[in-house]
RNA sequence: UGCGGGAUAGGAUAAUGGCAGUCCACGGGGCUCAUAUCCCCGAGGCCCAGGUUCGACUCCUGGUCCCGCAACCA
């Protein structure tokens, strides 16, 4: 590796973050993606020789659990995820070079080798260790395959963390009264030999990595907590058959973490092994020739930052392999403001994006620039518009077809002149600026550099009037030349970022070869001479489009919403809607009709709650107890911060009697208190029925 | 609680301690080859409180708020 700016004589290598194999991609997955495509086309152009790689985490044990629960193997179910991802790449032209996954046979034996040479350099040592054993299964139960209770706050906890309560990481052993989630059976802890990474070793060695180490920030200054306090060995097996062998032990697998980054490597080798060492060699990139490796760039979201920058490096150090140059951590994307929630479907899904009928281009175009990559940025449709049809439609589209239309109908194509002076800087500023994006991590610099060369174009081609000068008035032939000049650097600059829309100004040209093989400068080579009339690159977003998206997503949360409430999963997520905005757009009457008969299934009753207490642990949560006639009832509801509970005592309530029980933060929840709206206003009654009466 | 990142106009971004600039959106005017671009004018901003200083968005102290991370969570 070299900290050289780039283009360097050596191969880079450029990977995305491993999406594990558990669940739909999103477009904040496609954050990451979009940034690592752009940043690797943008390498490539630059005349970096650059292999892209990535694959689908494979392994772990939310796998296995969820294929347990689906009742298929864990290979059958994370191998239907992988090839979602490795179809869905693509038609958002994210273009690996190399996309694999974690259980191939490459980085099986290519992870075995690294552990090996752990072993060899003296790294890797045993130590016993209390596992969680299901003696009725006879099966070892490592992270999620335990839950019981967290014994710092006693809410129900999992295995590897309090997910409900306190949010601590547990340790193996630490967990009380631990049941496995497979059986349902009682669990006991049994003492078990690990094997464990002594990470400690290298901690002078990752202090000076971090220092040097490019990128984001965020990636550099978050790990130094750990790299400069104490360090702690890493448990890199466990007690499964679901993953990658420990080398020599027939009982054990590796700890998911340990194989996943490795993928890199062996995706890197995959490649190598379709196109030839001699146009590209992943051994010299990776180091593994005894060199000092190339350019390796790992582009990740920035919760997984401190496996990148204290457990990855200290893995290839040990190992003996290159260590990384740059790690670029991406920001969180939030929906309208708030955070995206997969369990209430309030998220925007790739396969949806696309359905919607839109382009690759709009959404890679508002991801790369809408913020700095290690910037939390907001999506929203209304600001996907503006975005669009100012900025694409506006400014790169209609600069672009009015300066070919022109030529075409004026010229025939670009006039035979040679580009103005001015010109021929203003394109290599632009040049100039898409490198010191590549050079400074930054996808939104290197988008903007090709915007902004299209800004220049507009202002130009204002200013010089072309339309009200003679036909033989060199001027018009200059100014038209200069301008197909300016949208072919726009074709080239851009392509990272718009890889269709410059294919699409490419044609319009009539250019020869691939717009998406030349260099840089190509941006100032001679144009071709004939072409005809161009096509429209962008088009234009209606503002109706963005009230029928917000509806459907709105729709589709109050649907998820409702369908989690039914399922006593009420207010346990967040739900911190505003009244006011829930009161100006209100949902759509359902159009489905219910029949009578399925109406007078509900059981619903006039209730008076007896008693109202917070549930411990929980935000939102109340325990109510609840009087409704022929007996008393315990419900829980969402409704903590939004009702004084110590007022509540003695309102009149309405409850649906007989749906199913369900348990909520450990405490069971027998009925569903009615309320309307975010705010849940309590629905009672408006004479006195008493409490059992049913509603009809 | 600790650590990290962040806070500049409605949104996005700049500013060695020296006039708070730019893009988009917004209001007004002009131009018009083009999918309405460009030009002109206008309204609108430094999270708060102290301090250092001739002068603070910038440096210091103390807060507030947002987002993360806190290690066998993939």
């Amino acid at each position: 590796m070299s900290h050289e700016e780039f283009p360097t004589e050596d191969p880079a290598v450029v990977t995305c973050g491993l999406p594990y194999a558990n669940g739909d991609l999103h477009i904040g997955h496609l954050r990451t993606y979009v940034g690592g495509d752009i940043y690797s086309r943008a390498l490539k152009r630059l005349g970096q020789e650059t292999a892209f790689v990535s694959g689908s985490d494979m392994h772990g044990t939310p796998v296995a659990v969820n294929a347990a629960e689906e009742g298929v193997t864990p290979e059958e179910f994370a191998l239907r995820h992988h090839e979602q991802y490795e179809e869905t790449f693509p038609k958002f032209d994210v273009e690996f070079d190399n996309y694999g996954h974690t259980h191939d046979a490459t980085n099986v034996e290519t992870t075995q080798e690294i552990v090996r040479a752990l072993e060899e350099a003296g790294y890797v040592y045993e130590k016993e260790i209390p596992v969680a054993y299901d003696p009725d299964a006879d099966q070892w139960l490592p992270d999620r395959f335990v839950e019981g209770t967290c014994p710092y706050c006693g809410e129900h906890a999992r295995g590897d963390e309090c997910d409900e309560g306190c949010g601590r990481h547990l340790e193996p052993g630490e967990i009380e009264d631990p049941v496995s989630t497979i059986t349902g059976n009682p669990a006991e802890y049994r003492e078990r030999e690990h094997k464990f990474f002594a990470v400690s070793d290298l901690q002078e060695y990752l202090g000076e990595f971090i220092d040097r180490l490019e990128g984001t920030a965020n990636a550099q200054n978050q790990p130094r907590e750990w790299i400069e306090g104490e360090l702690q060995d890493w448990c890199i097996t466990r007690d499964m058959d679901w993953g990658v062998d420990y080398p020599g032990e027939d009982d054990l697998v590796l700890y998911v973490w340990v194989d996943a980054p490795i993928e890199y490597i062996s995706s890197t080798k995959q490649y190598t092994e379709r196109v030839g060492s001699d146009v590209f060699d992943w051994a010299e990139a990776w180091g593994a020739d005894g060199g000092d490796g190339g350019e390796i760039v790992h582009i990740i979201g920035r919760d997984i930052i401190q496996h990148h920058t204290v457990f990855w490096p200290a893995m290839l150090r040990a190992a003996g392999y290159a260590e990384p140059r740059a790690v670029m951590a991406s920001g969180f994307i939030t929906l309208e403001g708030k955070g995206f929630s997969t369990s209430r479907d309030r998220a925007v899904w790739a396969d949806e994006y696309l359905d919607e009928g839109f382009r690759p281009d709009l959404l890679r175009y508002y991801l790369a620039t809408n913020g700095g990559f290690q910037q939390d940025v907001d999506f929203s449709w209304g600001r996907f518009r503006e975005r669009v049809n100012n900025e694409l439609v506006g400014t790169v589209g209609n600069f672009v077809y009015r300066s070919l239309l022109f030529a075409a109908r004026e010229f025939g194509g670009a006039p035979d002149v040679d580009v103005s002076e001015d010109v021929r800087e203003r394109i290599e500023t632009a040049i100039e600026e898409f490198e010191a994006g590549v050079n400074g991590y930054s996808v939104r610099e290197v988008g903007e550099s090709a915007v902004r060369l299209a800004q220049f174009g507009n202002e130009y081609i204002q200013r010089n009037e072309p339309w009200k000068l003679e036909d033989d008035d060199p001027e018009k032939a200059q100014v038209i030349r200069d301008c197909v000049q300016i949208a072919k650097a726009v074709a080239v600059l851009f392509e990272p970022v718009t890889p269709e829309a410059a294919e699409n100004i490419w044609n319009d040209l009539n250019e020869d070869g691939d717009v998406h093989a030349v260099g840089v400068e190509a941006a100032l080579d001679v144009s071709a001479q004939d072409f005809g009339e161009p096509t429209e690159l962008f088009e234009k977003i209606p503002e109706e489009r963005v009230d029928e998206l917000n509806e459907k997503l709105e729709a589709r949360v109050a649907e998820a919403t409702a369908d989690a409430e039914s399922e006593g999963e009420a207010g346990a997520d967040e739900g911190d809607d505003d009244g006011e905005a829930a009161a100006a757009d209100l949902e759509p009457i359902a159009d489905e009709r219910i029949s009578f008969e399925d109406f007078q299934e509900l059981d619903v009753r006039v209730g008076e709650i007896v008693a109202a207490e917070g549930v411990e642990g929980a935000d939102k949560l109340a325990k109510l107890t609840v009087d409704i006639g022929v007996e008393e009832r315990q419900i829980v509801a969402g409704i903590k911060q939004l009702h004084d509970l110590d007022s509540l005592p003695g309102t009149k309530i309405i409850v649906v009697a007989n749906l199913e029980k369900a348990e909520l933060f450990g405490v069971e929840s027998n009925g569903m208190l009615l309320a309307a709206g975010e705010q849940a206003d309590l629905l009672t009654t408006h004479g006195d029925a008493v409490p059992g009466t049913k509603v009809q």
